[in-house]
Parts: structure tokens; sequence; C-alpha cells
DNA sequence: CGCCCGTTTGACAATGCTCAATGTTCGTGG
DNA sequence: CCACGAACATTGAGCATTGTCAAACGGGCG
């Protein structure tokens, strides 16, 4: 199966012998829709990157609820912090859809690493933005309430589209999850959000209506 | 001013030249209890080593609510994350007693991690660890309740502490702010734990009554 | 002694969750 | 091509947890 590790964005600026070295210490691994890749508490044992696919990186409570931290795609790694913390993962991760992954060993890569400085400032530099998301879905979850949450996530989905109108990627019971509640709650407030005509939605396709709405939504300075 | 750079944790394992001439690129501040050591926003244009005293680390809402995310003390750094991010604070800092921090600036820093490529690796490790404390905080958030949440909290204390019985080293209003909820909220769950007899406290001095329940309690098992 | 800050308590409101039922969509197989 | 089932989505009713507002309390310090 090809390695293709140049494709890992983090990678993506190494010299070719570098890489080389770094696809003889991996290994590629398929994963269909629902397959578990890893389960919180399992030994860290390494990282993963993403060639296709995409995986959810979640947290789920002794009562079945799960919180979906995470969801990753092409040339992303994850669960990069194992290699460094040397604990067990404090995750789980599962594939969302027919994906293949390169597993890279955290003693191999550790030796390698040692090679190479400028890919130690690059991890740093992930593992700071990693951080940075983190405590912003800290603020969320405490700070605001789920409009906000939802406001702030569709922006950012049309930021990134660079469009108003997309399509949502996820299903709306994953969305809900991601954004800290419940399908039934997230179904209302997007009611909620139609009826004020700030969006509209139909299926998974989404239409920002009134982004300077959404934008005070998002910062909690009025409410729905 | 003593810099003692030695002093902070991440750095103690460093040749005594290397430390000097980290030393030589820092630069020592007093802070009294209040003041503010940077604001979310601020451009990140270093990070801070604490030589005395005790750090708060919280997010701010416009409708003035503010989550503590961390507090940091003696030998610990904070706002690293700044350093590789190449970005703005992503929370606000201020100092919570008398407290005279290292200021390591981003530049010169990154210039000296060039030299010694062990630090990095000390770096990312401790990254990880924030990584890790941080996903724990989204859990405790979206899947757990205020009473397992200060369960979860007294019995780390109780564990640093070596014993099951300890002092709270901050006032209740913070630590309702560091569990992400209200003082009046924290009343309520500390009561109705005096009344479980879980716990007893009379002022900060805490004793953990039934370790057994409040793990359960922690861990989502069992309800208040 | 009296003030101030932090804490506690009470009554109330609201946000979001639970449980249950109904709708919708879409793919499969008759 | 239509019917059926499964998974997802929506809606309603009721309730639990937590936040809001207001008041009273307490202890420490000037």
């Amino acid at each position: 199966m090809q390695k293709n590790v140049e494709k890992i964005s983090i990678f993506s600026s190494l010299s070719p012998e570098y890489i080389r070295k770094m696809e003889n210490i991996t290994q590629v691994t398929k994963y269909s829709p629902g397959k578990v890749i890893f389960m919180e508490n399992d030994p860290g044992t390494g990282f993963y990157g993403i060639l296709e696919g995409r995986i959810k990186i979640y947290k789920s409570s002794p009562l079945g609820k799960e919180h979906i931290l995470h969801i990753f795609g092409p040339g992303e790694v994850f669960a990069e912090a194992a290699v460094f913390a040397g604990r067990d993962f404090p995750a789980s991760a599962t594939a969302l859809e027919e994906s293949v992954l390169v597993f890279f060993p955290r003693d191999s890569f550790r030796a390698l690493l040692g090679e190479n400085p400028d890919l130690s400032l690059t991890l740093l530099g992930l593992m700071s933005m990693r951080l940075r998301q983190m405590v912003g879905k800290v603020e969320e979850l405490s700070l605001k309430e789920v409009p906000a949450r939802l406001a702030a996530h569709l922006l950012l989905l049309g930021d990134n589209s660079g469009k108003d109108e997309f399509q949502l990627d996820i299903n709306k019971s994953q969305l809900a999850s991601l954004l800290g509640t419940i399908p039934e709650t997230l179904s209302r407030v997007i009611r909620r959000m139609k009826d004020e005509e700030l969006i509209s939605i139909k299926g998974n396709r989404v239409k920002l209506l009134d982004i300077q709405s959404l934008d005070e939504l998002a910062r909690g300075v009025f409410r729905l």
C-alpha cells in the first residue's frame, strides 16, 4: 500500500530522504466506517496520520454519552500528544468514513525526531494550536449557551468555505455531540434560528442569512 | 533582582552555561495581587516562569463572567504556547498573590531553543500534559455535573497532599470559577455533600469522609 | 464597633436534558 | 416501481440542574 507520508502536512516540507526514513518506520492500515482506532485509556504507543477519510476524536462517559472533541481529515495527524506525554490516550478515535491511516510508532518516531530539530518546532507549533482550540472549547462550554456555540460553528464553516452557503459534512447528531449538546436541543435551536431568519437550512445545506446577528449571537452580545 | 532560572522546573536539568544564557535574555518583574499580567488577545510576545507567587489563567466573557482555566505556582511556566503558535494569547493572566515572574521573550528564546534539542522534547512533553488537562476539562464540563466536578477536584487535592484532610488554597468564589460554576451553586453542592457525610468542611479546611462514594460521584456512577 | 468581602440561603427563572412519539429520508428488495 | 425498514430528525411535555436576583449572615480588620 502507498505510504505517501509527504501527504501529511506537518511532514510536507521535509527532505525526500528523511521522508523515506519516516516511511520505513510507519505502517499503513485501512479502517471501515465505525471502526474503533483506539479507546480512551489504551496505551499511547504512537500517533496517526490521515491519508484518506475522516476520524472523530471523542470522550465518552460511563453513561454512554459522548462528546466529539475534534474531527480530522486527510493530511492531518492525531493523537500526537501521546508520543510525548508517555501516557494513555485521553480520548477515543473512530473512523467516520472508509479511511487510510499511517501509524508512527512512538519510539522509532522519537529517534527520528532527534535528527531533525525543525520538526520539533513544527510539532510545538501544532500542539500550541491544539491547546488553543481546546481552550476555546472550554470557553464555549462554560461561558456560552448552545445557540452561541452553534452560531460560532456555522460562522466558522462559512469562513472556511469562503461562502455563506455550504454543506454540513457530518449529520446533526454528530454536530450536536461536537457542540456539547444532544440532537433534540440542536434541532430546536436550529428551528429558532430559522424562525428568526438568521439562517436557512434544508437537509445538510445551510445558508447564512444574517451574518451580523449570528456574530453577535456567537459573541454572547444578544440571545435568541 | 535574582533571576534563578534554574528554579523553573522545565529548565532545572539544563547545563549551568545554558542557564546563564537563558538568564541573559530574561527579565524579572514583580506583580502585586490582582495585577493583570496579560489579557486575552494581547500579542503573545513571550512566556513566563514563576519564581514566587501564584497566577490564575482565565477566560472572561463579554458579560463579565469568568472561568479559571488553571492556577500556576512557583517553578511552573505559563503561556508557553504563545511562543510557538505565533498568535495572540487565548486567555488572560492575573497575579493572585505577590508574585515574581521571569519573562522569556519569544524570539530570543526560540533562538536559544535551537541550541538545545532536548529542551524541545521537554517542551513537547509539557504541552502534551497541558493538552491532556484541557481535554479533561472539556470532558468534565460537557459530560459531568457540578457535584461530580467538585468531587473529582477534592479527590485530586487529597491525592496531592497525600492526606484526606487539607486546606483549600483559594477562596470558594474562585473555586467555583475553576469548576465552571458560580459561588451560589458551589455553596449548595458543598452543603449537600456535607449533609450526605461525604466531606466535612469548616472555613477552608476540608476533610474527605467517604472517599469511596466521592470517587463514584466523580466518575458519574451515582448522583448526589 | 462597624464596615467590607466572601459566603450562605431562599425564591424563582431558564436552559437544556429525558422520554416518548411522530416524521423524513433513503436504500434495499420484492 | 413501490413498499418497507432503518437511521436520522423533529416535536412535544415534563423535569432536573444550574443560573439569577436579592437578602441575610459572618468573620476579620481598621
